[in-house]
DNA sequence: GTTAATTTTGACGAAACGTCACAATAAAAA
DNA sequence: TTTTTATTGTGACGTTTCGTCAAAATTAAC
């Protein structure tokens, strides 16, 4: 015996590496334009080494996207930390996932690609449940608010719904505007009849007040609560958002 | 001047062919198994005439996106000549949605796949503002129901949100959740927590009652409704549903 | 220095892509 | 009928990308 043992952080480290080129070659010439010859040229490691890590194109692309789903499950964390009623938390969810997307459209598409036929058939089973159990992790933060809800009394469900249910029609409301609206963004000249934020702020409030969690849309200050999310729970993102959107 | 001039219908007829014959390499061998090969070799034309109505694979994508959202189009307006209250009429909206993603799971994901930045890029400007059009004619089967309860006095906006709002929160609603629970079901081995049927209604409903569209969840026996859609408006589709399930 | 397990390399064949020079077609002209 | 000619159809071909695998390199233990 006498192996050339890797230390586990090296590969993780290069894990990475690789997947910042492939966002950088993403970011330069489109989704389309990803080769993992590119990506190969670009790195300082071989393609047999690059193919050891991920074994398609399509596997790299779930890779990227559940790395994408990690950095929004930590701003997740976040919301649910917010000091506030319940309703106020929950609401920072999806104003948190509304930021993620804005500060990183492409790996934002890239959520929706990794549930796209293609890409799932050629992922690794792997990476899969890797996105499956993040995915998870991301409604965990949303039971979390809610069954605090049910117990300070701000939430009361109608007997027929579960929390479960719940937390999927939060999670669906927000992927579903999200995606629909970022495309049309994308597609239409900047300024349309829509925007991001407003049409999230609503859909949410329609949403809540449908499920009777108070304070109802009307009995509160949510123009100074979004406030505080902007200059306190997510002020570095506000930031990074304004400097991109300077340039 | 003495050209061969090609009747427009044949092409049509002809493109038609094409997609067919890719759905049907599709279900045989995923998504990922499609190739212009592949359907080169099962159609009785050559490549160069594929290629002559289709720029390339993705552009065959999305002319098969909008294949299927011609479909959809056709049973929103089914749903809007339902003839029952507003609130049964948008509900029928979701409904149809639903049932064309059960009956045609295939092309429902390829609606996911157009919108997702490696085929946009590669399309067809052509096509993509066909997409955008069709999307545009969904929208307005949903605002002409919208228009319609508005002045029977059953839908109330507060005064911040346009009919257009309304109808985006409604479309994103049905196709977050389809979307994610398709997926959801997809992997989850048949049976789980969740039904599409059911948390679809859910979802819907608080909604609708987030809008104050009477009647509401409460007020009206919606199981009779939706009875009412089975055995009558889409009473086809229901049946081929079925027979699609026996199998 | 030798050994042996593991990792890395990049050349290679296969597969898919998309093009283009040429062939075929059919309506009009001769 | 034959010729002309604009349009459409064909499939062989060069290119790109993919993913593999035999051989080379690496390194820890002996």
């Amino acid at each position: 015996m006498s192996p050339k043992i890797i230390d586990h952080e090296v590969l993780e480290a290069r894990e990475e590496e690789i997947m910042l080129t492939a966002l950088e070659i993403m970011t330069e010439s489109g989704v389309a334009g990803l080769t993992i010859d590119k990506v190969v040229a670009k790195v300082p490691y071989s393609k047999g080494t690059v193919y050891n890590h991920f074994t398609c194109k399509e596997d790299l692309l779930t890779g990227l996207c559940n790395r994408s789903v990690k950095n929004v499950a930590a701003l997740f964390c976040r919301a649910v930390s917010f000091e506030g009623n319940s309703r106020e938390r929950i609401f920072a969810i999806g104003y948190a996932y509304m930021l993620h997307s804005l500060l990183n459209p492409t790996e934002f598409m890239l959520v929706i690609s990794a549930k796209t036929p293609v890409v799932r058939e050629k992922s690794t089973e792997k990476r899969q449940e890797e996105h499956l159990a993040l995915e998870s992790k991301l409604l965990g933060s949303i039971l979390e608010i809610i069954s605090s809800g049910l117990s300070s009394g701000e939430l009361n469900l109608q007997p027929h719904l579960s929390p479960a249910q719940v937390a999927f029609s939060l999670w669906s409301m927000c992927f579903g505007t999200i995606a629909l609206l970022h495309e049309t963004l994308d597609r239409c000249s900047i300024r349309t009849e829509m925007n991001l934020e407003r049409e999230l702020i609503n859909h949410s409030n329609l949403l809540l007040d449908g499920l009777n969690w108070t304070p109802f849309t009307q009995d509160h200050d949510w123009a100074s609560t979004i406030d505080k999310y902007k200059t306190v729970l997510f002020k570095n993102e506000i930031e990074q958002l304004k400097r991109l959107q300077d340039i």
